[in-house]
DNA sequence: TCCATACATTGACACTCATCGATGCATTCG
DNA sequence: CGAATGCATCGATGAGTGTCAATGTATGGA
């Protein structure tokens, strides 16, 4: 397990610049890849957006399931990839499991995309 | 062939609205994934990186082939996707393709992420 | 205690994708 | 004209990924 997996999202990120301010090495690139490549499909887009407009900015699973027309199994997947990626947090109350948005998390992601 | 494929990425995400302002609906989470997709591999944006930083801002397919360390072929079919994703254009002089990056396209991704 | 509910994990499968070598296609130069 | 250069395309292959059904694991209620 390498320390991208264990360290939120901020922390991976924060220490880069800009992909366009000057060229990105080689581990920074895979780093970031691995990153975009989280978000870089339609179900885990969607699930960041409903986590983030349903009440009280938290959704469980079965909140998610039924919108998004995959079974559960699923869902709980790319929950996990997103929860791994530092974007989304797990909060396991009784049998549920809330999700939230990582505060900053997408926004570290889109200064490194930026070019002004 | 979808309308995505063939206009620039700004005409496609222009008419969106950041990913947690409100719920994605499904065909436009297809459309960004897709746009993520195309920048969601270390070759990729280390590509962006590189042609942006080159001189004049513009590089062809020869200066970028040995230092990704990547065959010629590969660089050539990463460069193919960043152009029909619309991050690069390409302009063909002599026997040399010339790669630039599409001035907005990545801050018009950039914008779809940001929650603030 | 027993069952139902919510969720995670596993195994399997189809599909996509990154990479390479080989080939094709212009263009330039001798 | 012929050889060489720069680049795109094709076919193959191995690795990765999204999805599901089935199973495992808690937790809470009757």
């Amino acid at each position: 397990m390498s320390l991208v997996e264990l360290l939120p999202i901020t922390d991976v990120t924060s220490c880069s610049v800009p992909l366009t301010r000057e060229p990105i090495d080689a581990e920074n690139s895979e780093d970031l890849a691995r990153v975009l490549k989280a978000l870089a499909d339609p179900a885990r887009l969607r699930l960041i957006s409903m986590v983030a407009a349903h009440e009280n900015a938290e959704a469980c699973v079965c909140d998610l399931t039924e919108p998004l027309a995959l079974g559960q199994s699923t869902v709980s997947h790319h929950l996990k990839v997103l929860v791994d990626a530092g974007f989304l947090s797990r909060d396991k109350r009784g049998t549920w499991a809330y999700y939230r948005l990582v505060p900053g998390a997408l926004d570290s992601v889109a200064r490194l995309l930026v070019t002004v």
